[in-house]
RNA sequence: GCCCGGGUGGUGGAAUGGUAGACACUGGGGACUUAAAAUCCCUUGCCAGUAAUGGCGUGCCGGUUCGAGUCCGGCCUCGGGUACCA
């Protein structure tokens, strides 16, 4: 099968060897191997109906390399890919073809393939998974059931971003704060608030796992911290006030009691329930007014317009528990009703917003925590800022004297002893909103029935501890799972994709499939009426693209078990990714939805670590030539395709790694490949001469020169030290220097091409295995082991020592490998250009560090 | 505002506290060639000098050190994330 061209032709070699791997199935992961277990794991792409992006061939060549790299290394390494195929853009393109999404997802993944094979990646595809395949997509909602069974699913009809364009809701992390109000993520369209009934998932419920569970992770640092201020846990206190005249009660959270005793105010946000009871009639017209004006914003537009704090007096008033005295109850749009209780106590003295709104509407600001002079003070004394500080409290009765921290406990205690408040913990994260009213997405297993029917069905169908319930056409209705032998609950054909736009997804149009009867004991369904068995209606929303993409990785491991998500005993041999490789735009989403989903697993005994990715890293972002983001809009993408048919995709595979660190930010630059097809050539040259023979100084000798021998033994070193760390840039220069030594030696050893050759494979397989192949082996390169460097060839036998004056470079001389701290010393100060910088001056100190430098101190 | 990253030649970037600029790109000069491509060699931080050499140089200011791109403190600036979370 040699394709013996005399010059390197990258076009002929590349996909004879991407036919090789597929054929010879060289890189697939095979279970139970007695050998160490190395699994690899890329973020799988959406496959838009654009192809790839320059930006997939980064990151998914740094794994490829890596992969190959441990597979020479001797390890069994699972490399997987898979489509995460549900999402927006193809069902838009459904709604203006009417082409079914289905169709356009394989084409697409057809296109996507065919070009990763082309990059030479070369993925286990026995193992291939696609989000919308029923196979799979039937774990995705019997994961779903057991959410929903262990009661951390509800339904909740709440106001929520609704895209009328895109036809559904969005969560909140999908809408984005723009110049013109807000948009949504995909696509820039406008959005608006509506209540619609929703599913959603308690997160919250394991925000404290969520938390711990960073600690021990192998992440960027950047990474975990955005994490853990996205779920923003918080401990504090929750204070309950009398309200005067009124039987209710308003509780606040507050992670300062210790300035309890400074709450000289309080106030609600627009949304509370409490607020039309606790209005006073004088105060009842400009409440309702301001609430009116609030709600019509969003919070995100709250957020924009606050420059100014707004608010109005309820005309009610509060007893403060601890001082005893009076204060006003406000309403104000800067308290927000999706965060604590709704309501706070204020302490304008102690807290940035409150001394704003108190400064604004001539309120009491009282210190009760000592600044110690830290606070900024006008003239005549008063705080002209808030003090947000720990100190010692003041005007605090009997806590006074007490510091910040102490006073907390005493003060949570006073309270829990009066019933008036206990120590909470709060988390800024909210529940996760999980569902679409789209069609292209996981149905929802689960089927709607009367309140009467319910009492009829087996617990086994339902979320005993807290039954899910809701409002449909205006009945009270339960939600009852499936069955696991009724999945995968498959998506109906519909005449329509378009979702109405009242909000309802396309699927509630599809009658024959809505309406069902379902066997109370079994929750076996039917179309036809069966007696005993009660009516039902499917839940119409789908499932977020999140869905599929929580629980991937889990699947590559055991993907064609139709019994089980992921058989046990090959859970346990793979484990979880040894190494996860993605951008940094998952930091908070993907990855803390997943990591959720996989703590679920673990509590319920699906898998045996708590968290599914233990080492992280995120790949940088590639700019256009102009150090912009590339887009179309600005005509500076790059398309891989175009330099793989001028360049080979060994040389794009390799520019990329060169281009600079890859966790770095960097932009391409289409004339620097030049340099890379530069140094494969060269190194084609250097074992096929130019009449398509082998170089004649190739075992010409059977020792190496010293310095060619040195070079070549500090490549493998270095490079292997380098693949490990997953840098690349340096790795390639290193093998740069070493092709250059190799060509210039007069004579080398068969061992040290092939060496260099296999440092190169992993990052160039196709030049490589041809190579391989022409040296006159047979079989795959992948299979010829890692080179191993002689650590008593790196060392010199003269070393070069630096003289300094002063710290200042002077000149330098070579040594013998053991010479002696005097001896080094004597010959510097010998040395002309040093005698000339010391001359007349008083030598203080000489410093010498062994082999290395000799630094003189002279003044 | 807060939280992360960065700031090194004309460019991308290298540098366990030890000669700053490895390795490349670009530019300049040369060899080979009828010519071009390819290839090879020299050169390429700035200033002064024919040169040897000297001075200056890693965003700015200061500190620690025999010695700082690297460590510490304070700024400036660019990029990303976030948005009143009590």
């Amino acid at each position: 099968m040699a394709t013996l061209t005399t010059d390197y032709d990258f076009s002929a070699i590349e996909p004879k060897w991407q036919d090789f791997w597929e054929q010879n199935a060289t890189y697939n992961a095979k279970d139970f191997e007695d050998k160490p277990t190395c699994y690899i794991l890329d973020m799988f792409p959406y496959p838009s109906g654009a192809g790839l992006h320059i930006g997939h061939p980064e990151g998914y060549t740094a794994s490829d390399a890596l992969k190959r790299y441990k597979k020479a290394k001797g390890f069994n390494v699972l490399h997987p890919m898979g489509w995460d195929a549900f999402g927006l853009p193809t069902e838009q393109y459904a709604i203006k073809t009417g082409m079914h999404p289905r169709d356009t997802t394989k084409q697409n993944v057809a296109h996507f393939k065919t070009q990763l094979r082309q990059l030479g990646f070369a993925y286990d595809w026995s193992r291939e998974v696609n989000t919308t395949d029923p196979g799979y997509y039937k774990w995705t909602q019997w994961i779903f059931i057991q959410l929903f069974k262990k009661g951390l699913a509800y339904v909740d009809e709440k106001p929520v971003w609704f895209c009328p364009e895109l036809g559904t809701v969005l969560a909140n992390e999908e809408v984005l704060n723009t110049a013109e109000g807000p948009r949504s993520e995909r696509g820039s369209f406008p959005v608006e608030r509506r209540p619609i009934r929703q599913w959603v998932l308690r997160i919250t419920e394991y925000g404290d796992q969520l938390i711990a569970g960073l600690k021990d992770l192998d992440w960027p640092d950047s990474t975990k911290r955005l994490q853990e201020n996205w779920i923003g846990r918080s401990e504090g206190a929750e204070i309950t006030f009398d309200i005067v005249g009124h039987d209710a009660d308003l509780s606040v959270f507050t992670t300062r009691p210790d300035t309890l005793f400074g709450a000289t105010y309080m106030v609600i946000s627009p949304e509370h329930p409490l607020l039309s009871q606790i209005c006073s009639s004088a105060q009842s017209d400009a409440v309702f007014a301001y609430a009116e004006k609030a709600k019509s914003k969003s919070d995100l537009e709250r957020a924009e317009l606050s420059k100014e704090k707004t608010g109005v007096w309820t005309g009610a008033t509060a007893i403060n528990p601890v001082s005893g005295k009076e204060i006003p109850i406000w309403v104000a749009d800067y308290v927000l009703m999706t965060y604590g209780t709704g309501a706070i106590m204020a302490v304008p003295a102690h807290d940035a917003r409150d001394f704003e709104f108190a400064k604004e509407f001539d309120l009491e600001i009282l210190q009760v925590i000592d600044d110690n002079g830290h606070a900024e003070k006008d003239a005549s004394g008063e705080l002209s800022e808030a003090y947000t500080g720990p100190g010692n409290l003041i005007n605090s009765d009997e806590q006074s004297g007490k510091d910040s921290e102490s006073a907390k406990k005493a003060i949570i205690i006073q309270l829990a002893a009066e019933k008036r408040g206990e120590a909470t913990v709060n988390f800024k994260l909210r529940d996760w909103l999980f569902s679409r009213q789209r069609y292209w997405g996981e149905p929802f297993p689960i089927v709607w029935v009367s309140k009467a029917d319910y009492e009829k069905v087996d617990d086994s169908l339902k979320s005993i501890e807290r039954p899910v319930s809701c409002q449909i056409d205006g009945e009270l209705r339960f939600a009852v799972a499936l069955p696991e032998s009724a999945l995968p609950l498959t998506l109906p054909e519909v005449d329509s994709y378009t979702p109405s736009p009242d909000g309802q997804s396309p699927l509630s149009k599809a009658e024959e499939w809505l309406h069902l009867y379902i066997d109370p004991k079994t929750g076996a369904t039917s179309s036809e009426p069966v007696e005993g068995w009660v009516t039902g209606s499917r839940e119409t929303n789908t499932m977020p693209q999140w869905a599929g993409s929580c629980w991937y990785y889990l699947r590559y491991i055991d993907p064609k078990n139709t019994d089980a998500l992921i058989a046990p005993e090959k859970e346990k041999y793979w484990g979880y990714p040894d190494l996860y490789i993605g951008g940094a735009e998952h930091a908070v989403l993907h990855l803390l939805y997943a990591r959720f989903w996989h703590h679920v697993l673990f509590d319920l005994g699906v898998v045996s670590h708590p968290e599914p990715f233990k080492k992280l890293f995120h790949q940088g972002i590639i700019l256009g030539e102009d150090g912009e983001k590339m887009s179309k809009s600005r005509g500076n993408v790059v398309s891989p395709e175009s330099i793989v048919v001028n360049y080979g995709a060994d040389a794009l595979r390799l520019y990329l790694m060169f281009l600079g660190p890859l966790e770095a930010m960097k932009p391409w630059n289409t004339k620097g490949i030049e340099g890379i097809a530069r140094f494969l050539r060269k190194v084609w040259r250097l074992v096929v001469a130019e009449d398509g023979t082998r170089q004649a100084k190739i075992g010409a000798t059977d020792q190496l020169d010293a310095e060619t021998d040195r070079i070549l033994n500090a490549t493998i070193k270095k490079v292997s030290e380098d693949y490990e760390a997953l840098g690349f840039n340096t790795a390639i220069s290193q093998m740069m220097i070493c092709v250059n030594q190799l060509g210039k030696a007069d004579a080398l050893t068969l061992d040290a091409i092939e060496s260099l050759i296999k440092l190169l494979a992993p990052l160039a397989p196709h030049l490589a295995e041809e190579l391989w192949l022409f040296l006159g082996h047979t079989g795959s390169i992948a299979t010829a082991g890692w080179p191993v460097f002689d650590e008593s060839k790196l060392k010199e036998d003269s070393i070069k020592i630096i003289f300094q004056v002063n710290g200042k470079y002077r000149g330098d001389a070579q040594f013998p490998a053991d010479v002696c701290k005097d001896d080094a010393i004597a010959t510097a100060k010998a040395h002309e250009r040093i005698s000339a910088h010391i001359e007349g001056k008083v030598i203080k100190r000489e410093i010498y560090v062994p082999g290395k430098i000799v630094n003189i101190v002279a003044v």
